[in-house]
DNA sequence: TACAAGTTTGTAATAATTACATTATACTAT
DNA sequence: ATAGTATAATGTAATTATTACAAACTTGTA
């Protein structure tokens, strides 16, 4: 989703739109590299000198709830943030250490052990080397 | 993989089979449920009151690096590990909070968009409801 | 203006994890 | 059996992530 649309789908929800709201959003929108809270934080009080981590916090815990940031978890200790709420996998090389996207269709899946189970949300993610690291 | 099956494999790989790491080996064995280090601590330490929390950490992690458990990174802030490391997907049920095991194959997931890396691991993990929270 | 709701901050409390120094144990070679 | 080496286990302290909570600030509105 692009800024302008995320900053109307806030304002949908009566959301308030707070400056470090705005700047958080607007970092997450420009850096989708599923940053952590720490860099989230460290780049962004480069700008602002007073926010607090708190308020990071308290940000991002807004927009997963309403399900306009999506939380990964992949390695333990480090919990990361992604803007992209469509459909996608993760691929985390274990040498450089990026997080890449790829296209992933959930529902074709097959999970026939299931069938009684609510399903909300799925999640995918592999690890391995990526191509830049393997042609070292 | 049973209990002593998992024995071999240790010494087939050299590594000292001390107590501690056996009653570990045999709590991960008899408590399937993808137990935190926390519980593992807990629980073991009534039998072995000596046991220091530490220790649990390092004989994961010797595990973990052996192959022999898994790590599942769910929910941010709690690390949980599955001592059954054939593959198969997760399911946790927001309601009861129980971690459910279901059959998937995951060569069959299509991801034309990783042509190129080298997959070493993956891991498919779902939330939702489960019949018996759904019943009630 | 005055109230209520929502924001942000700051400090402190928890809790998970790691680092590191020390002791204990097991294994080998003499 | 002894000495020497590697591995294992413990405990303490340090880091770090996360949450709780109270206080100060903003904003919109009656
Ligand atoms: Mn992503
Ligand atoms: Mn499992
Ligand atoms: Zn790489
Ligand atoms: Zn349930």
């Amino acid at each position: 989703m692009k800024f302008e649309k995320l900053k109307k789908e806030l304002m949908n929800r009566n959301i308030n739109l707070s400056y470090h709201r705005m700047k958080i959003l607007e970092y997450l929108d420009k850096n989708r590299c599923h940053p952590t809270v720490d860099q989230i934080f460290t780049d962004i009080q480069k700008t602002i000198p007073t926010l607090s981590k708190t308020t990071v916090y308290n940000t991002l815990k807004k927009l997963v709830e309403e399900d306009l940031v999506r939380v990964i978890n992949i390695e333990d200790n480090e919990t990361r943030y992604d803007i992209n709420t469509e459909e996608h996998g993760h691929f985390k090389c274990e040498t450089c250490k990026t997080i890449f996207d790829f296209e992933i269709k959930l529902e074709s899946i097959p999970n026939d052990g299931l069938d009684n189970f609510k399903v909300f949300d799925r999640h995918v993610y592999f690890k391995g080397i990526c191509p830049g690291c393997l042609r070292v």
